[in-house]
RNA sequence: GGGUGAAUAGCUCAGCUGGUAGAGCGUCGCCCUUACAAGGCGAAUGUCGGGGGUUCGAGCCCCUCUUCACCCA
């Protein structure tokens, strides 16, 4: 093995072949476990959310798979409707052109090239997380066998009445032109105003204070253009005389009526609303109620069109508005402009505010898909982890809004509809099914529908439509329903909820059986990553490495306000002054696990990843140590227990351990504890003191030659077992171990990665030589506490006297003598049975036994005195604290008899220790 | 307005059914001790957001307030 722990080298090579050798299929026999990816984007790059989602996927599938079961991790990516078509519009427009120019069939090329030239971007980026994909069975969403499926579902709800064309308001993008679902709008609260306009009332009409117009409040002062009405509360008795009357809607010389609807709020505003219902959702709802007239004053690309009058023809919404103000003004009709907070709705796509509009499009009558959803949650058949979760699914699930789910965009699955001339709808799969499905005349002429589905309409069928459905494969009897689903708690609603419903609706069958929802990647202050903000981290930097030129010249290339700029690279130049460092995948996906608890946001903390950077340093250096041990040696497993070491029984103990608490908390999906767990055990436990405990057994001269392959053995095959254990969180240096060390001890393989997790060992777990090392430790550290504070020089070795122990110390002194000389660096070892006879020293207790070092040319008695004070004033809080508890009857009295009895022991103890350490200050003074 | 989550060491986070507050990073000493200076050894550091309550005992349970984040209307 290299000096160096290079993670770049090693992990390229191992993966590759992983995949070549075809490690990442199902393999065996048993009960199979699978987990289907959410696909990314297919033109996407990594983000540190996929990074970290898949990260835990791939810790799932690997423990799964070691487990022996057959374990499928499908791989796919999702064509992501707007998201593309919107990369390649761009694309286009930077040469001038538009794909209206091009056309359909040209433009949809355009974009299948694309995707072809950049659509191995992210799946190369996922290959370096280590991600143990099945590529082999890689799907598209718009690939041919899942378009079937798309189109088959389409078919079908629409035949049962489940998929319906509506004329009615939708969210309108006025950029991309195209109809976008609710969950695709996001309200921000933004600074706007409210404009008041007085709307003069017709037929010599006055208001209560003997006004000849009644005043209206609005913060979207242009669908004035569109307004049928003036609503007040049928119970305000301010204007209740007034309901009926008309006014002169001003600007457009036209009378509206004044009506009367609970929807107005008296409270709010001046109490009278202008009524919009071609513009505004709610309106919309008072219009139909009072079958008002809708008058739709927009164009498709939000200006105004020609229903509003000539002088506002072919402005800009926003232009328009301006002006609207100013005409009101100079009318005289704007009584006062206040400044209010609004919730401004935006495209999640576009970015600009959208435009209730009224369209027609396809929508699902979602209600029946829904309440079959909601009682598998309901039932425990699917779970979410953690389950609070699962009242937000229940929250939106019982209050759902039919889906709309058709875009006017190109890059997509075509509706399968085909329309005649008098516009009759005719679905199928194509327009020849259509025509015999129908039974239409061959010169009947069919148009098909222009648009596309909503790109997680095909999402929604993921877990069955990448097994091959409507085909009942036999993957789909084996791997459906899926295990788990590992998503983020951001697409609930979008997809996790809509899978749901369809997969039961076509399946009869639930996608998953448990849902994990985490949280989202910040950055180290708990901001949100943006490119706005500068803040975003790449995964694969992070692994590499990159220079600070090259991380500013990304974070400031293409924003989108450039002014930001300046500001992001000093931010930039100040966290990262030498740029990042490279840490490899592996240490990345140990910073992931160890901050992965569940139901928080995940800060992500380059110091964390630094400290597990350091973590495979000192796995691979322990290796090292090891091998340099065992590999000219024949290491067999012993035949007799008798031939190991304390050390090596105690090791071999505190594995199993760590074996319980990894299996424990991976079944309650518990990344950071299982992370936490395997670096305690690693490090703290095997390295700090195994392998330094093995040292004086190996440099023994006089060591049979069973003892020291006891001690061989066992050095191996507990790091050939931790690396089984770790093997699911970092894959690339266990595997690199690994292959060294398993021939070593005649296990045959090729890969870590098919090798059976480890299993609990009953016969390993042995308390009483954990009690034994325990002790001894407590006496290392006892005797490192004085060489520290007293500053004895790490050289130098120290001669250490013991006293009053119990016979049961006396002996174990004696066995453990040579851990104990080496760990403390002992010059030699002596059992006073007169401590009085000691000469001046420094003092620790371990339990009752005295240990002591003399002071004589070590150091000075002043410090060993400050040291004892210190210990002394310790204690002294302590026992008064357990004195006024114990002293307190009730405590007695109510407490557990277990408790009470550790309290009282306790105090026996530290009291104990105060009266020695007390008479050792005195001796010194 | 409704809902959820969070507030613990300088920073990022653990803390299971209530029983002497922990980790990593950082800090301060001493060390290049033949696996590792990306290291070893030792040390310091917290009225667990505020206030009440329940209890023999509260970081944990109840009430209340404050601040922050997110979701929904």
């Amino acid at each position: 093995m290299d000096k160096t722990y290079d993670p770049h080298a090693i992990e390229t090579r191992h993966y590759q072949r992983w995949e070549k050798q075809g490690y990442f299929k199902p393999q065996g026999e048993g009960a199979p476990y699978s987990i289907m990816i959410p696909p990314p984007n297919v033109t996407g790059s990594l983000h540190m959310g996929h990074g970290f989602n898949n990260a835990i996927m791939d810790a799932l599938i690997r423990f799964h798979r070691m487990q022996g079961q057959p374990s499928l991790w499908q791989a796919g990516t999702d064509h992501a409707g707007i998201a593309t078509q919107m990369v390649v519009e761009r694309q286009l427009q930077a040469k001038g052109q538009n794909r209206k120019e091009l056309g359909r069939d040209e433009f949809l090329k355009r974009v299948w090239e694309w995707k072809e030239e950049s659509g191995n971007t992210i799946t190369g980026q996922l290959r370096r997380l280590g991600s143990s994909l099945d590529w082999s069975r890689e799907r598209f969403t718009m690939d041919p066998g899942f378009s079937k499926a798309v189109e088959e579902v389409f078919i079908r709800l629409y035949d049962e009445g489940l998929i319906y064309r509506g004329n009615r308001l939708v969210n309108w993008d006025c950029k991309l032109l195209t109809a976008i679902s609710d969950l695709e709008v996001n309200s921000e609260e933004e600074l706007g105003s409210f404009w008041y306009f007085r709307y003069p009332l017709c037929n010599g009409a006055t208001t209560q204070e003997g006004l000849g117009y009644i005043t209206i409040a609005t913060t979207r002062p242009e669908t004035l253009l569109g307004d049928t009405a003036v609503a007040v509360n049928p119970d305000d008795e301010r204007f209740k005389h007034l309901i009926g009357q008309q006014v002169e809607l001003p600007l457009c010389n036209r009378m509206i009526p004044i009506i009367a609807d609970t929807y107005v709020d008296p409270a709010f505003g001046t109490g009278c609303v202008k009524i919009t219902p071609a513009h505004d959702f709610n309106d919309y709802e008072v219009g139909q109620r009072h079958k008002l007239p809708l008058i739709n004053i927009l164009t498709k690309e939000g200006s105004i069109n020609d229903n509003a009058p000539l002088a506002y023809q072919g402005m800009d919404r926003f232009e328009c508005r301006k002006q609207l103000v100013r005409d009101m003004d100079t009318a005289g009709l704007l009584e006062k402009i206040e400044p209010h907070k609004l919730k401004v709705p935006r495209g999640d796509r576009s970015g600009v505010v959208t435009e209730p509009f009224l369209t027609n499009q396809w929508y699902v009558a979602i209600k029946t898909l829904a309440e079959p959803a909601i009682k598998a949650v309901e039932d425990g058949k699917i779970q979410f982890v953690p389950k609070n979760w699962e009242n937000t699914y229940y929250s939106w699930m019982r209050d759902i809004q039919d889906w709309c789910i058709s875009r006017q965009l190109w890059w997509g699955h075509r509706i399968p509809a085909w329309y005649d001339a008098e516009g009759k709808i005719y679905v199928a799969a194509s327009e020849a099914e259509a025509r015999s499905k129908y039974k239409l005349s061959a010169d009947l002429q069919l148009t098909q529908d222009e648009d596309v589905l909503d790109t997680w309409f095909s999402s929604a069928l993921w877990t069955f439509g990448t097994l091959g459905w409507p085909e009942q494969t036999q993957e789909l009897k084996r791997f459906h329903p899926t295990d788990v689903l590992v998503t983020g708690f951001d697409i609930i609603f979008f997809w996790v909820a809509r899978m749901i419903m369809m997969t039961l609706k076509f399946t009869g069958e639930i996608p998953f059986k448990t849902v994990y929802i985490h949280g989202l990647i910040r950055d180290g202050e708990g901001q949100k990553m943006s490119k706005s903000k500068g803040n975003v981290l790449d995964p694969i930097d992070l692994i590499d490495g990159i220079d600070l030129e090259t991380l500013v010249q990304k974070r400031t290339s293409g924003m989108m306000q450039p002014q930001l700029a300046q500001k992001v690279e000093k931010a930039t130049r100040k966290q990262f002054p030498t740029g990042i460092p490279a840490h490899g995948t592996d240490a990345l996906r140990y910073t992931y696990y160890s901050l992965a608890s569940l139901g928080r946001d995940i800060n992500f903390d380059m110091g964390r990843m630094d400290g597990y950077r350091n973590f495979c340093n000192k796995i691979w250096n322990a290796a090292r140590y090891v091998f340099m041990n065992t590999e000219e040696q024949m290491v067999t497993k012993p035949t007799d227990t008798n031939h190991y070491s304390r050390a090596d029984l105690w090791i071999q103990a505190r594995f199993q351990h760590a074996l319980a608490k990894v299996n424990d908390s991976m079944a309650q999906y518990r990344f950071d504890l299982v992370s936490q767990a395997v670096y305690d055990f690693f490090w703290n436990e095997y390295c700090d003191w195994y392998l330094e405990l093995s040292k004086p057994v190996l440099w023994d001269k006089s060591a049979t030659a069973e003892q020291l392959n006891a001690t061989r053995y066992t050095l191996l095959s507990v790091l050939e077992q931790s690396l089984r254990l770790a093997h699911p969180l970092m894959p690339f240096i266990t595997e690199e171990i690994w292959l060294v060390a398993a021939p070593q001890l005649g296990i045959t393989g090729d890969t870590i990665m098919l090798q059976p997790y480890p299993t609990p060992d009953e016969t390993a777990i042995n308390a009483e030589v954990e009690k034994e090392i325990e002790w001894m430790k407590s006496i290392i550290l006892a005797l490192r506490n004085i060489r520290g504070e007293l500053n004895i020089s790490p050289a130098k070795a120290i001669p250490a006297w013991f006293s009053k122990g119990s016979a049961q110390d006396k002996a174990q002194l004696a066995s453990n003598q040579q851990f104990l000389t080496k760990l403390a660096k002992l010059e030699s070892v002596t059992w006073l049975d007169d401590p009085a006879s000691a000469p001046a020293a420094a003092m620790q207790l371990a339990g009752d036994m005295e240990i002591r070092v003399p002071l004589a040319g070590f150091v000075d008695i002043k410090a060993e005195q400050a040291r004892l004070a210190k210990e002394i004033e310790k204690l002294q809080t302590d026992i008064t604290k357990l004195q006024g508890q114990l002293g307190n009857d009730r405590f007695v009295a109510n407490a557990p008899p277990a408790v009470v009895a550790k309290e009282r022991e306790r105090l026996a103890s530290n009291q104990a220790a105060l009266v020695q350490l007390e008479a050792q200050m005195k001796k010194l003074g």
